[in-house]
DNA sequence: AATATTTGGTTTATAATATAAACTAATTTA
DNA sequence: TAAATTAGTTTATATTATAAACCAAATATT
């Protein structure tokens, strides 16, 4: 039968954003910003819910005097996108009816 | 960049429904609520909004007096998935930052 | 030196969605 | 004939995603 889907990551934004996280060190919003092209509003809510719900860890400092917000995955994070896949690939590589 | 995921077929239920139909030549409300474990109205919303999006064929007719529902996916169903399997592949198997 | 603009966000309002609860209608059983 | 079952549909609600509006500090413009 089929896997529930984390509806923490079952969402276009915010598996960009977990997919991004999850290839690099950290990332900076603006650079989530570029390639996600989301508005900022809408990335700032949504990197808020993973940091919520304990998949990414945000940073907020200073560059240049300006506010720098930097996000990292964190291993619970990279546990929920793995379990995400491999329930994903139930849907996605069906076997044939029992 | 991500590609968009296509909001018809970007929902478990919705999914779940697809997933069984590509593997099947067809499949009846019951056999639908059992395998995906929804409830009958959800069930019957979401095989509409197939339906309207053009993904599945509904054929409604009456076995021992009683109504059936029997459903099918369309060439535009099969290709609307295998896209959203493409796209969604983009976000699993990321490659590192460009 | 006041005003406008830009940077880097957050908060809030709105529109869309998923879901379950309530309903329907016909049929069968008690 | 009343109750229960089958096979759904419709409607109401709660959750979400998203964009619009807002904010504060820094920099640029007149």
């Amino acid at each position: 039968m089929f896997k529930e889907l984390d509806p923490i990551l079952h969402s276009q934004l915010r598996l960009s954003i977990i997919s991004i996280l999850i290839s690099v060190e950290s990332a900076e919003f603006s650079y989530l910003l570029e390639q996600t092209k989301a508005t900022r509003g809408n990335l700032s809510v949504q990197l808020n819910k993973l940091k919520d719900a304990g998949y990414i860890s945000i940073k907020k400092s200073f560059r240049n005097n300006y506010p720098l917000t930097t996000c990292k995955i964190t291993p619970k994070g990279i546990e929920a996108f793995e379990k995400y896949v491999e329930a994903l690939s139930e849907y996605i590589n069906r076997k044939k009816a029992e």
